[in-house]
DNA sequence: TTGAAAGCGCTAACAC
DNA sequence: GTGTTAGCGCTTTCAA
């Protein structure tokens, strides 16, 4: 392993003396300096550069209860989570964001039920300042064990309670959605199909809330569950074919679904969008536009959500952290949800 | 954002007082509890159960030095990064056995050169015990940044005076590409072409060198500069076409790029694999799987890597560290650096 | 404006 | 075994 610096880094302390001046003063002049005279300013900040010196975290927060540093928790067993670059890209958003405020990014992956104590632990040890939730599904024990610390959901969370006043940020799923089949009916299909998503999260539930909203008394037949995975997606298109082998379109709850069916499709020798026409949900590149057909597809902007997360939650810890109460200044509005709108993003298969 | 607790959480002391021991023996019990006589255990576990007591970190840190927590850092300022599952699936074996050790990750996505000095920052304040670094360029001036914490590299690094004794996970680039090309070889195929990754990095070198050691005098015109990317592959199968039109194998860096390579030939009309075999690198499905036709490729295990490069630096974090130093036990072996085998799977392309 | 001093909550010697 | 005590390195009143 590369270098193990075994002598001890300065302190406040050293840098005090070697600037002779007192620790508070160097204090002062490692968080901004305000209030110290220009010529000491100076001599603070040579010696600091002189000795290297870098602030000890743990004794900053002990003092502060602030740690500059907020949990991401992705709770995703599948396997799923990798096989698209969904996460990855919400991640890079939400890091992009936590940067420009000088805040760690602390990722915690759940695999299973048994991760959700340590966790919770975490969360609760006081280690973040506030925490990012991801891929809850419904009746997620998770929310109930991580009060105390603020946080912000990706997407709505299912509670059946309402969302009991928690923020979170989403996408129009219900609007994309009615989009997608709208644009269907437009090109003049009239047996549209959808494969849903994991009903156990609001997206998938909310999509298919838009399938229903256009398809009024449409064939329940023409609806069949999935799971939001390519090989789901394959599964469901087979049965979709061999129960309703008239239908001229599918309305597919996210791309990787999409190109299962799409791959079915072109085994089964229906041509797209000719014979049955395809819309996706997400567009994730490069799936969509390496499909064949590329995929026309309700576009949802990932890393904005992200970073639009991350901003929330910011927001509400600076609302409530020690500066802004201390001077009783503008008080904000306390974040409230957000929902993001999507837009359908035309290609070949529709 | 949900709840905000205000009422301050109760520390050693408070346990204590109810427990009615002194904190130290609160303290021995939370840390494990040896030394400390049944009934007190009992006590004190009771009195930490009602108060719902949990360890300030930061307290705790600044007295053992010890954080419980590692950084990874992908230095990667390319959206490549979010376009293959790659680094999540690093992600999840590094989450895996850090989770085992109770370790947190702290995730470090730097965007550029400007990110670099803030990283080395963090890293410097002493906020983990040790770092995982991943996709360095060629003179990337980060290890130079983080000299003092212990680090693990994702790849070999491409320094030119070695490696300096760095500890590093890395596949068998060049033995999976020897690999990769002498099936094609075997298969009959004389005018072998290579499209090469970004060759600022040490993956894209080996395989290249990889390509040589078995296609010697090779006609350079058959190896192509690309990036590892989708619409890189693209351009560089054009090229290859354009220049030798002759050619009946491509291998391709990576299997994004023997995507861009399969759809260019098949624009041209050229019939994968009976004009023209194709092999990748990586088997990331679903990637390879959906392709079409399914890809040849050379696996490599991601995940075992990350797992192995977290295991790594535990390890020599453990070898330093307080504990066994204190005890002089068994002083195991510096870590050194591993290089995982890789295996050829066999699909339709070649 | 600057310095002195009191902790933040915890661990680890060292006594008892 | 258990308690007492001295800090870990920093921020933050409070005086000067």
């Amino acid at each position: 392993m590369t270098e193990q610096s075994t002598e001890p880094r300065p302190t406040l302390e050293a840098v005090a003396a070697r600037a002779g001046v007192s620790r508070a003063t160097v204090s002062r002049v490692v968080n901004g300096g305000d209030g110290v005279r220009e010529p000491l300013v100076e001599r603070v900040r040579r010696a600091v550069e002189e000795l290297g010196y870098v602030p000890n975290q743990a004794a900053r927060s002990l003092v502060t209860r602030r740690h500059d540093a907020v949990a991401v928790v992705i709770a995703e067993p599948e396997t799923r989570v990798f096989a698209d670059p969904f996460f990855a890209l919400q991640l890079r958003g939400i890091s992009k964001e936590l940067t420009a405020h000088d805040s760690q990014l602390v990722l915690l992956l759940t695999e299973g039920r048994d991760d959700h104590a340590r966790v919770a632990r975490y969360l609760a040890g006081g280690h973040v300042d506030g925490a990012l939730v991801f891929s809850l599904h419904l009746d997620d024990p998770l929310p109930g064990l991580i009060r105390g610390v603020p946080t912000v959901y990706g997407g709505r969370p299912g509670w059946r309670d309402g969302s009991r006043g928690a923020v979170y940020v989403d996408s129009d799923n219900r609007g994309g959605a009615r989009e997608a089949v709208r644009h269907l009916v437009g090109l003049g299909r009239r047996r549209v199909a959808h494969i849903t998503g994991a009903l156990d999260q609001t997206s998938a539930v909310d999509r298919l809330d838009g399938y229903r909203d256009v398809m009024v008394d449409a064939d329940p037949g023409l609806t069949v569950e999935s799971d939001f995975t390519l090989g789901g997606g394959e599964r469901a298109m087979r049965e979709l074919l061999d129960r309703c082998p008239d239908l001229d379109a599918v309305f597919a709850a996210n791309d990787l679904t999409a190109a299962g069916a799409l791959r079915v499709l072109r085994e089964r020798g229906r041509r797209v969008p000719q014979d049955v026409a395809v819309v996706g949900f997400d567009d994730m590149l490069p799936f969509t536009e390496q499909a064949d057909p590329p995929l026309t597809t309700v576009r949802q902007d990932i890393e904005e959500m992200g970073r639009l997360m991350a901003r929330l939650l910011l927001r509400g810890l600076e609302r409530t952290g020690a500066a802004s109460a201390r001077a009783g200044e503008d008080v904000a509005e306390a974040p409230s949800s957000v929902v993001l709108p999507t837009t359908l993003v035309r290609r070949a298969s529709a």
